[in-house]
DNA sequence: GTAGGGTTAG
């Protein structure tokens, strides 16, 4: 007949100080007593068993019915009190305590309640733990060292040294347990000044060779960053060293990064017949993290699945880890569902490998499967998810994260709360980053520096000063990394002596590293400090190829595109190889200069430096042939490139229209839309553009359509300045205003630009008036625009306003942009301004030049337009000007110092006048050569007297 | 008589 017995405290017990100690009542539970009685050896096998439901049956058992006597009893609360302790299994723990308490057996009372403080410890209960040791009448070393652990494996190390304070003030006797404990409470502190004392403290009391304390003594050292140490005591051991000794070691040096010296070590203990655990396993599976050597890491697995067990949730979990790392998620996917066991770490291991390995998708969907298998998404795994989010730029789920996370009171997680911010900050959403910061209850330097990177890299660059500014406020740590933000802001903001102030910062400070220096001479480069840019550069050391390409860069956004390319040479001469973004921006060096040889010339580089033609190389090939006006190489290689993204049809949709090959453009998106891409924003811009230069006004209004229809783009200023540049061609200059009004969003500058060079060239007077006061009150500090503006006036001969205008730019210090043109002649660029006199050919230009004229004026019936001279000068004036063009001295060089027939390839900085164009289709006749030439807007291909633009630019 | 040292996610 089976007995039951009901485990829970006594009502008398609540009189007794000692459970004053228990935070709760432990709930009731009943076990069925079996029939069959048992002695105490029985007892202890099922308690090695580990079962904890089988051991208190047969506990209960032995208790009360078989063995009476105390001593016994005794041993029979101290082996199931272990497995208490070994099971974190409080609630039982706790009915033993109680059980002590009424039962009246024990005979050794100090004995007992040190295997409770002990039990306690490990459940997690510290302050159990501590109530009982401080109503301990007599306490021996096992006491304290009980109490020690519980500090140290509950998080509380300096508890833990405080109470070996009190320790050795009460001259309590101390041995090697006390110190193997201390020192991974040192360990976990990484205080350098700490482990060396208790080091010493143990030499001193003779436990400095005791294998536990030099294990410890290893794995603290390496913790605390001085793995040579760790060695020198290893070494110092090796002959009488533990398997536990090995690990120490080889995790030692995975932790410090330095797999070779682990898994070298991992083999010596093999040969020095040492059996290997799990230990071993982890540690070494760690050095295995990097993919050269994650085959030894599949080995290890090999070996594992052979020994024929289940393998240990710690061993699983290292695997995980090892072939995320490594790139093998599949492996990772294989080992995971194979696991009887999973823990919050085996999960979030999968969740964060999915994350690295950039698997954003499937990282969304193990988070959900860990809430459906039951497992709750603790801070970390929020932290990985609301990463995912970040980098899917997806701020919907995103969001969604966010209020799980606030649901869950993982929120005020400095991490999380870190994280936060940096997917606001990357789904482009600064206005929720900024509250979500604010609302972080404790911030650290991390936070500060994303917050300040999310602004300043969201263009908002006054709130990142503002924030740089508190963050100093607050005494926070200033990195690099925060440098790098500012100095980006100021860029943006072109706060010139801000950047200069932040230069000396760095240097005061000593914060000046390579990419610090690289980013400083980018951001003066933007705000056009050449010189600056220039010295910090000469300043630096070892120049890498990003030093190299911000100064390139710099010179290219300085329009020093020659010396951009000299500087590409030099740093080809210093033995520096140019990386893809170095041959981009000097292909764009080549694209701004026309320069066609130097262009061949980087794309012979890069065929012979094995870079494959794609992605953005591609485009900036294509890009470039066009700039140098051979359309058609653009043509042949876009054809050739397998793999076509979206930029590169948009680069060669843009270079179709520059020439005026509208149906092309057109065609060309046709074929784009029979592919999987969908054309974005700059497609669109794109087409619009080539709409534009080949007069397509009905298509192009039909393409601003599909846009917002079909595509569902918000049209941006760009593409409305677009149609109304393509309306105001057409001479539809009231239906171009109209549109301007009709516009959903307020017209930018570039909008009104757009439509006050169309009442220039079709003599809309009054609209131009308009277009002109809206231009100078939206942008008054662009030079450019002044000198269109007065441009506009000069055509109605409203020479009092034109001088209005030039005065009001004088008295702003704004000056206008010089005329230059340049041709590339044997690998060399010359360049030309207005009435240039200073090439060494000079003479024979302008003789060549008046003969020119002459014979065009003869045969070809050339006549100067001196309407398109927009000065208050005399007649006879205005006719020398005209001839003083930069655009016909280039002509001029370029006829007598290339062969006859070849093709004259000019590029000017600003737009075509009318009389030049009209002198140039003359030539191209009367001189039978091929000329093409690139103004500011476009390109214009002179052939037998008449040009590709059809006199429409 | 006890235990104590070495391991996994961010």
């Amino acid at each position: 007949m089976a007995q039951t017995l009901q485990f829970c405290p006594p009502p008398s017990l609540s009189s007794q100080p000692i459970l004053h100690t228990m935070q709760r009542s432990p709930p009731v539970q009943t076990f069925k007593l079996p029939q069959k009685s048992l002695n105490f050896q029985t007892l202890k096998d099922i308690c090695k068993d580990g079962n904890l439901r089988e051991t208190f049956l047969s506990f209960s058992n032995l208790l009360t019915f078989q063995n009476p006597h105390q001593v016994l009893a005794d041993e029979a609360y101290s082996i199931t009190l272990d497995l208490c302790a070994r099971k974190e299994a409080l609630t039982q723990g706790q009915q033993i305590h109680a059980h002590i308490l009424t039962s009246g057996f024990t005979s050794d009372m100090v004995f007992l309640s040190t295997k409770l403080v002990f039990m306690y410890g490990k459940c997690g209960s510290l302050t159990n733990a501590r109530r009982l040791f401080d109503q301990m009448p007599q306490r021996t070393t096992f006491t304290w060292n009980a109490l020690i652990g519980s500090y140290v494996s509950n998080g509380q190390p300096n508890e833990a040294l405080e109470l070996f304070r009190e320790m050795q003030l009460q001259r309590i006797a101390v041995d090697a347990c006390t110190f193997a404990t201390l020192l991974k409470a040192c360990a976990t502190l990484k205080d350098p000044n700490f482990g060396p004392a208790i080091h010493g403290l143990a030499v001193k009391s003779g436990f400095g060779s005791s294998v536990f304390v030099v294990n410890s003594l290893v794995a603290m050292y390496a913790k605390c960053g001085d793995v040579s140490r760790s060695r020198q005591l290893f070494d110092r051991m090796l002959e009488r060293g533990d398997v536990v000794t090995w690990n120490s070691i080889i995790s030692a040096y995975s932790l410090q990064g330095q797999p070779l010296e682990a898994l070298k070590l991992f083999r010596e203990m093999q040969n020095a017949g040492v059996s290997m655990n799990s230990y071993t396993v982890v540690g070494t599976l760690q050095a295995c993290q990097e993919l050269s050597f994650a085959k030894l890491g599949m080995e290890i697995h090999n070996a594992l699945l052979k020994l024929g067990r289940n393998l240990h949730i710690y061993e699983a979990n290292a695997l995980l880890v090892m072939y995320a790392r490594c790139g093998r998620m599949d492996e990772a996917v294989r080992v995971f569902q194979q696991m009887d066991n999973r823990d919050d770490i085996s999960w979030n291991s999968m969740l964060s490998g999915f994350v690295q390995n950039g698997l954003y998708e499937k990282a969304i969907k193990i988070f959900h499967e860990m809430q459906d298998a039951g497992q709750k998404p603790d801070q970390v795994s929020v932290i990985n998810i609301v990463s995912a989010s970040g980098r899917l730029g997806t701020l919907l789920n995103g969001m969604e994260c966010h209020g799980y996370a606030i649901k869950h009171g993982l929120d005020s997680y400095l991490q999380v709360g870190n994280t936060l911010v940096d997917m606001y900050a990357k789904c482009c959403c600064v206005i929720y980053m900024g509250r979500v910061f604010n609302k972080m209850p404790d911030k650290d330097y991390i936070s500060w520096t994303t917050a300040i990177a999310g602004y300043a890299q969201s263009c908002c660059y006054l709130e990142a000063l503002r924030l740089f500014r508190e963050a100093q406020v607050e005494r926070m740590q200033v990195d690099a990394l925060m440098i790098g933000s500012i100095l980006l802001a100021c860029g943006g903001l072109r706060y010139i002596p801000h950047v200069k102030q932040i230069h000396n910062y760095v240097t005061r400070h000593g914060l000046f590293d390579l990419v610090l220096a690289n980013t400083i001479i980018d951001v003066y480069g933007e705000c056009g400090e050449i010189e600056y840019a220039s010295r910090i550069f000469e300043s630096i050391e070892n120049k890498d190829v990003v030093s190299w390409t911000s100064m390139i860069s710099c010179c290219i956004h300085n329009g020093l595109a020659n010396e951009a390319l000299d500087l590409f040479y030099d740093m080809i001469d210093t033995g520096i190889a140019p990386d893809s973004i170095a041959l981009i921006s000097i292909l764009s060096a080549a694209a701004s200069l026309s320069a066609l040889s130097k262009g061949k010339e980087i794309h012979g580089f890069l065929l012979r430096g094995g870079f494959s033609l794609e992605g953005s190389i591609a485009s900036s090939l294509v890009d470039m042939y066009a700039k140098c006006g051979t359309i058609d190489y653009s043509y042949k290689l876009f054809d050739r490139i397998t793999h076509k993204d979206l930029v590169l049809w948009t680069s060669m949709i843009n270079a179709s229209g520059m020439h005026g090959h509208g149906r092309e453009a057109m065609a060309l998106f046709t074929r784009l839309k029979e592919t999987d891409l969908i054309p974005d924003h700059i497609t669109f811009l794109a087409i619009l553009y080539a709409c534009s230069h080949s007069g397509l006004i009905e298509e192009g209004k039909r393409y601003l359509e599909i846009m917002r229809s079909e595509y569902q783009l918000e049209p941006w200023p760009e593409h409305y300045a677009c149609v109304v540049d393509l309306l105001g061609r057409a001479n539809c200059l009231d239906e171009a205003y109209r549109f301007v009004k009709s516009m959903p969003i307020q017209p930018t500058a570039a909008v009104w630009c757009a439509l006050l060079g169309a009442c220039r060239v079709h003599s809309g007077h009054e609209l131009g008036e308009i277009a002109a006061r809206k231009l100078l009150e939206l942008e008054p500090e662009n030079p450019g625009n002044y000198v269109l503006v007065s441009n506009v006036f000069a055509a109605m001969q409203r020479w009092k306003d034109v001088d209005g205008v030039r005065i009001r730019m004088k008295t702003m210090g704004l000056k206008k942009n010089p005329a230059c043109s340049w041709i590339e002649v044997g690998n060399e660029v010359h360049s030309f301004t207005t009435r240039d006199r200073t090439h060494p050919l000079n003479e024979e230009i302008h003789l060549n030049l008046a003969q020119i004229t002459e014979k065009l004026e003869r045969e070809g019936g050339y006549v100067p337009e001196t309407k398109y001279v927009l000065h208050d000068v005399g007649e006879e004036e205005k006719v020398k000007m005209l001839y003083g063009h930069s655009e016909r001295l280039a002509i001029a060089f370029g006829l007598i110092s290339t062969p006859e027939g070849t093709p004259i390839r000019i590029t000017k900085n600003l737009r075509v006048c009318g009389d030049c164009h009209a002198f140039t289709k003359l030539i191209s006749r009367f001189f039978k050569r091929e000329l093409v030439v690139r103004d500011a807007n476009r390109f214009h291909h002179f052939q037998g007297g008449v040009c590709s633009c059809g006199d429409f630019w």
